[in-house]
DNA sequence: AAAAAAT
């Protein structure tokens, strides 16, 4: 029926598309017109205005898992104690609370709900309920998987047996969790432990919180001292762990030995890697304690009616001048309407949305509640949901709200207890979102504003599914907001779907972003694809180079490396450890190439990347520009090579067209003119050593234990990727009081850096590049 | 093909 919600656009042609293949791969069920209507007035304010909906049933039947771990309380230590009563009490508040509401809501989500239960009743309600898309998508999902999985080959391994139960009766699920899911204790363990240590941190901050505490909790969520305390802890924790459940230990020490290709074979050492690699949101926390910075009169933000505490902060880093994407879309963010915005790449998209949701949630003065968080920002991948994260954490932070990433690859525990704490704002990337919310750990009653960042990309085939799974049990009545540096009809499905009477900004033509950029298509012979990769890569300056594949990018690492070229390869084939590192340590500088997949196509910001090296050619001139965009950013030089074999020629010249550039491929051999015209230049072909570049990337348990392999002789703590003293570089910090020295220190290790190098306010070239 | 969840 609601076809025509929204306005206009009436091409199918994506949705055809998806349906179809959707179809295919399911064919029992029929297909629907998208659902959702969209009762909603138009852009008007809805944050303030919104009545808080019911949420639903008792939580009891969703979350299982929960229940069953307050239930199973002995082993809680009394922290935890303190906490369950009080959660107890929330929860029963919250249900209280929505007796009478619920059953107005019942009927909209109080099923949905149920459909997820494997329940009978769920059969009955579903057929009307449920969405077609969710079928479909469901079907769908099971489906992908398989196909999907191989890439995950590990998880393949490792799913193997899960999958047939899982497969079967995805609605048993809650039972098989159960089973299934020993380390959610352990890691209850390690929740406890946070809490202990809170307490200490408590008088600590004292100050900050005054207001309404946000500081504090933000920060336990983020767990920034973590890796501090982590040290000292460590054996505590072990023995604890020990001694409480050993079985546990052991069960989950065998499930790591699935992953026999790595480095971390004991579960102490995978879950090392993992809380490194949820730590590294940690280092960037603002520091308050700064004194009051002069706004100009003139000020830009000010005057896109920005409040005063943000457009200070800006001004702590000397922002203070809107972008043009900021300047468009701002004013109509803030005025509640639905915003499709386009930018180019590196033109400071993040702050264009994130500036105006922060402003309006501010402005709402939204109750906190557990589970719901109020605002949404999704990304398609992890590493630019972490730069989100962190690029908007000072905003965040000194308007007292609480901000929190959910993504893959990062604990599951600091992220259920900070929902459960309540947040703010979500930053997520979709499959860990939509685990949560079959959890239960995360509702969507609340959400007033969504923002789709890299919405061409979202609305592409493989994420579809899965963000509209989250966006369907967002209440209607929201602001929404799409962002991407391409916009382009593929995204005609959503705005359709989701958004009402949106206003569209397009700063410039998409392809405005190339024009500080000098553009090079070689034609090159297969042969001699190996050597001039690493010609264009050894140089001055950071080179980002893409292939299509993991594989791909490994192996051209490799063969940098051969070469003498310092290379690592970034994909999603690595753990959220290893990727961390990887990108940090490009970040730092003390890696010059990164050679990666797609996966760092769009949104990452990493400073002074002078080239972009595509090795092979991208799918699409969409590709192209996101590629290219990780250069000459914010309005910085750069340089963009593409390497095209005799047969690739074609698509790249259609590729350059539809990207509006005017550029013609050129010949190019080894040693060339043409080559060196791009500033490559003769590697030494005097192979890295291995050793080296494991150490460049190691991570932590490496530096205790040394390389999985050769495990006998020790490498001291100082092996270089953790410089947990000294070592301290004399990039940033322009304000520089004993804080932030503190915060440097424990801070030191290349995956905790992300935005600090940025932050500093004495790059000006680069202000605001960030965002 | 890649990405996004894997206890």
């Amino acid at each position: 029926m609601p076809k025509h919600t929204s306005s206009g656009a009436p091409k199918k042609a994506r949705w055809t598309t998806e349906k179809k293949s959707a179809a295919a791969k399911k064919p029992h069920r029929g297909q629907g017109g998208p659902k959702t209507s969209r009762p909603a007035p138009a852009g008007t304010s809805h944050v303030g205005g919104r009545e808080w909906r019911a949420p639903r049933e008792d939580r009891r039947d969703d979350r299982p898992s929960f229940d069953r771990r307050d239930d199973r309380g002995e082993r809680r230590s009394f922290e935890r104690r303190d906490d369950r009563g009080d959660r107890g009490f929330q929860r029963r508040d919250d249900r209280g609370d929505r007796g009478f509401q619920r059953r107005d809501d019942r009927g909209d989500r109080g099923f949905q709900r149920r459909d997820d239960r494997p329940s009978f009743e769920r059969r009955d309600d579903r057929g009307e309920r449920r969405s077609f898309e969710r079928r479909d998508d469901r079907g769908d999902r099971g489906f992908q998987r398989r196909d999907d999985r191989p890439s995950f080959e590990r998880r393949d391994d490792r799913g193997e047996r899960r999958s047939f139960e899982r497969r079967d009766d995805r609605g048993d699920r809650g039972f098989q969790r159960r089973d299934d899911r020993p380390s959610f204790e352990r890691r209850d363990d390690r929740g406890e432990r946070r809490s202990f240590e809170r307490r200490d941190d408590r008088g600590d901050r004292g100050f900050q919180r005054r207001d309404d505490r946000p500081s504090f909790d933000r920060r336990d969520d983020r767990g920034e001292r973590r890796s501090f305390e982590r040290r000292d802890d460590r054996g505590d924790r072990g023995f604890q762990r020990r001694d409480d459940r050993p079985s546990f230990d052991r069960r989950s020490d065998r499930g790591t030995d699935r992953f026999v290709d790595r480095a971390p074979v004991s579960f102490e050492d995978a879950e090392v890697e993992r809380m490194d690699a949820d730590n590294w949101t940690k280092a960037t926390r603002a520091d308050i304690s700064d004194g009051p910075v002069e706004v100009a009169a003139d000020n830009g933000f000010a005057a896109l009616g920005l409040p005063e505490r943000l457009v200070e902060r800006l001004a702590r880093e000397g922002i203070t001048t809107p972008f043009p994407i900021q300047s468009a879309t701002i004013p109509d963010a803030l005025a509640g309407r639905d915003v499709l915005g386009r930018g180019q790449t590196g033109s400071g998209k993040t702050l264009a949305f994130g500036l105006p949701l922060i402003t309006r949630l501010l402005q709402a003065e939204l109750p906190r509640r557990p589970r719901k968080p109020h605002a949404l920002i999704l990304t398609p991948t992890r590493e630019l949901a972490m730069q989100i994260s962190d690029a908007l954490e000072p905003l965040v932070h000194v308007t007292g709200l609480r901000h929190k990433l959910v993504a893959g690859g990062l604990s599951y525990t600091t992220q259920i207890n900070a929902l459960n704490k309540g947040v703010d704002i979500l930053i997520a990337t979709p499959g860990r979102l939509n685990d949560l919310l079959e959890r239960g750990a995360v509702e969507m009653d609340d959400i007033a504003i969504t923002v789709l960042d890299e919405a061409d990309h979202m609305a592409e085939m493989g994420f579809m599914a899965e963000i509209t799974t989250s966006l369907d049990k967002i209440p209607s009545d929201g602001q929404r907001l799409l962002f991407s540096a391409t916009l382009d009809r593929g995204i005609d499905t959503l705005v359709e779907k989701y958004l009402t009477d949106p206003v569209t900004h397009s700063t410039n033509d998409a392809t405005a972003s190339v024009e500080g950029m000098d553009h090079h298509v070689l034609l090159i012979d297969p042969q001699h694809k190996k050597v001039i990769t690493a010609e264009v890569a050894n140089r001055e300056g950071r080179t980002v180079v893409f292939c299509r594949t993991k594989l791909g990018a490994d192996r051209i690492a490799l063969q940098l490396r051969e070469q003498g070229v310092m290379a690592a390869a970034l994909h999603g084939g690595l753990n959220q450890g290893q990727r961390n590192r990887v990108l940090g340590a490009f970040r730092d500088g003390t890696l010059p190439v990164l050679v990666a997949t797609d996966v760092a196509a769009r949104g990452i910001h990493v400073d002074d990347v002078s080239v972009v090296l595509q090795v092979d050619p991208p799918a699409d001139h969409k590709d192209y520009l996101h590629r290219s965009g990780r250069t000459a950013r914010a309005g910085d030089k750069g340089t963009v090579v593409t390497l095209a074999l005799p047969h690739q020629r074609k698509t790249m010249e259609r590729q350059l067209k539809d990207a509006g550039l005017d550029i013609a491929p050129v010949r190019a051999t080894p040693g060339d003119a043409t080559l060196a015209a791009t500033g490559a230049t003769t590697p030494s072909g005097v192979a890295i050593a291995e050793d080296d570049f494991q150490r460049l990337i190691a991570g932590p348990k490496a530096q205790r234990r040394g390389p999985a392999g050769s495990r006998g002789p020790r490498q001291g703590s100082r092996g270089g990727f953790r410089p947990h003293h000294g070592g301290r570089d004399s990039r940033s910090d322009s304000r520089g009081d004993d804080r932030r020295g503190r915060r440097g220190d424990r801070a030191e290790g290349l995956v905790s850096r992300w935005g600090d190098d940025d932050r500093s306010g004495d790059r000006p070239a680069r202000r605001g590049a960030r965002f």
